[in-house]
DNA sequence: AAAACCCACAACCGCGATCGG
DNA sequence: GCCGATCGCGGTTGTGGGTTT
């Protein structure tokens, strides 16, 4: 087992790429591919690392990348992407052709966040200052008990989506993200409110007609598919995403800039149990948004696809706190799993009735 | 005119996952 | 199965150009 290392540290440029060692790479390319970057310096004629070669024909100068700035479709599926899945910026860009990783992460980090901040938007929770600053303040007055605390626990601990940039370990992370779950089921906000619908500025339904809102709808759909279930069936509750935030409320962003802030915690991105179902619902989440781009479709029926849309969501709401109560009556039949999670969660919700006691009598 | 500052983007770094001898 | 090489990803830093003072 003998192999080169890819790159050897001693004696090799580094820094910004001249055209001529663009050229050596492009005809590199040509000639060999793009399966071995180890030998591609010295093939090349370059004195870069075999790494630094790959990264700059990645997110350079492969052909069919764009150069030109974002268009405000990408920047919303951006937006929304990220505030389905955090800065997954692979996963995102493999979203919009001919974007990189890097491209979107730069974009995001130089104009996305600042333009949300500037709208009164938190980009690393995608909710406005103000709902965030509210939450704060109450964090000393939670109700002493809820059947809604230890799902949100769970949900804070097991998702594989969660990033430390959207939710750290300190305890104000974790009291902020229970306070909005301990909120009313459908919490909406004012009016005036900053909204991400708003910052859209009409562009939602371009996006709906874009096919890279491929992943986007599957999102969406996986999260219909596990809120139904949980109204069928006394399953432990499984995880969804929370991709309708951002999606519009069906047939009105602009009239309807209500949010359900529910939505915004990122919680596990399991598979459902169902393929089938599942497939069925991320048709219809396909269908519902080719529906909605369809010319002399009657606004009544828009409108009762909503409403039972919405009815859908409320119910399920109900059954996520239904199902806690079974969960802690059966706690025998737990796995081992939720058997962990419940003694986390008792050990949360002592540590919080500590905190409502007075330090001194 | 020049220094200081800001901004956007390219490139690098480190780490975990995967590959393969 | 082990372990080093390689790949891919996300976070961070460096660089160059533009703007402000």
């Amino acid at each position: 087992m003998v192999r080169v290392p890819c790159c050897d540290k001693l004696n090799l440029k580094r820094g910004l790429w001249t055209a001529e060692e663009d050229a050596k790479i492009l005809a590199y390319v040509s000639k060999h591919g793009t399966s071995n970057w180890t030998s591609a310096p010295k093939k090349a004629g370059l004195r870069r690392c075999g790494k630094s070669c790959r990264l700059r024909w990645t997110s350079y100068l492969r052909p069919d990348l764009k150069h030109h700035n974002f268009t405000p479709q990408e920047e919303e599926l951006i937006i929304r992407l990220h505030a389905a899945i955090g800065s997954r910026w692979a996963i995102i860009a493999q979203q919009l052709p001919g974007r990189t990783d890097n491209d979107v992460k730069n974009y995001w980090n130089t104009k996305l966040r600042k333009k949300l901040s500037e709208m009164g938007i938190d980009p690393v929770t995608h909710k406005p200052f103000s709902q965030i600053l509210a939450d704060y303040g109450n964090i000393g007055g939670l109700p002493r008990s809820t059947n809604r605390i230890g799902s949100l626990n769970r949900d804070l601990k097991t998702s594989p989506y969660m990033k430390p940039e959207q939710h750290s370990n300190s305890a104000q992370e974790l009291f902020r993200g229970i306070d909005v779950v301990m909120s009313t089921p459908t919490m909406l906000l004012p009016e005036t409110e900053p909204s991400i619908d708003k910052f859209m500025n009409g562009n939602v339904h371009q996006l709906n007609t874009n096919p890279s809102l491929n992943l986007l709808a599957q999102l969406q759909a996986m999260q219909l598919v596990t809120e139904a279930s949980h109204c069928t069936s006394n399953e432990p509750i499984q995880p969804h995403f929370n991709t309708q935030a951002y999606l519009p409320s069906s047939s009105s962003s602009s009239s309807s800039s209500a949010f359900i802030w529910q939505d915004f915690l990122l919680e596990d991105a399991f598979l459902p149990s169902e393929p089938r179902e599942h497939e069925n619902v991320a048709e219809f989440a396909l269908n519902q948004n080719a529906f909605q781009t369809q010319n002399g479709t009657s606004k009544e029926e828009m409108n009762k696809e909503k409403s039972e849309y919405q009815y859908d969501r409320f119910e399920a709401m109900h059954c996520l706190t239904e199902n806690d109560d079974v969960e802690a009556s059966s706690s025998t039949e737990n796995t081992f799993i939720e058997t962990l999670f419940h003694q986390e969660d008792k050990i949360l919700f002592d540590f919080l009735n500590l905190l409502d006691e007075p330090l001194y009598d």
